[in-house]
DNA sequence: CCGCATCCACGATGATACTG
DNA sequence: CAGTATCATCGTGGATGCGG
């Protein structure tokens, strides 16, 4: 049956694409890097089309995935902070230029881009 | 109801996946670029776990998309060439530069690499 | 050889309600 | 606040057969 393990991936391209395509991982990473540390109900805000349950499950993936670090407070309520890691944190040279492209080819299309507004602090 | 259509699109980093998202196309571009023109066999052959419905659906989707060029020769036995166009032709060094992302987490887990061998001329 | 058409299974995603 | 649980649905992708 379908081995979902990455284990027996073979090309390179493949393998980068399963760690994080996805609809929106890409997006996740960004966000949380643009921000350096982001709560649950924050990226929900910045995501505007996910769902909790989509967001809940895609943060589960990255995180086994070695790809971000959560940190719970036991606090009620409840608080969570999200951060990239250090694998994390060397993919994003890469979606930084992947998101460059995609600004060159909007503007090629006229396509109006909706910019983060990073709270940068 | 569902606009598919990616002129609402907001992000630049999700408007970036979504042309080049999906299962194959990362691969498909990438083994092109190596090859410069593949035939649709030839491609069949390099991404060994496509269907022939997903590989053609999938290179419409990118030929639609003005990422590949597709040239057809009206002979018997048919002959189908694809090409990058300039536009993917601009997104090799990004596949690229996440390829060697790959190589270098997929050394770290000790998975086995396999190179696409590029028939180089 | 290079597809397209059809049928079908299943996983991915969405909507909504509820909880510690 | 940060999820879980449940149900409905939609798209993706596989299998097969045909056709120029």
């Amino acid at each position: 049956m379908k081995e979902k393990n990455i284990k027996e991936t073979i090309c390179a391209v493949d393998y980068a694409f399963r760690r994080i395509g996805g609809k929106y991982k890409g997006r996740i990473l960004w966000h949380i890097y643009n921000n350096e540390v982001l709560r649950f109900g924050e990226l929900k805000r910045h995501i505007t089309d996910i769902t909790t349950k989509m967001l809940t499950q895609t943060l589960r993936e990255l995180e086994n995935d070695n790809l971000l670090f959560r940190k719970v407070y036991p606090e009620v309520p409840p608080k969570v902070e999200y951060r990239l890691t250090d694998v994390s944190k060397s993919l994003i040279p890469f979606i930084n230029q992947l998101r460059e492209w995609g600004i060159t080819q909007m503007k090629k299309e006229n396509i109006p881009i909706r910019e983060h507004e990073a709270s940068k602090k």
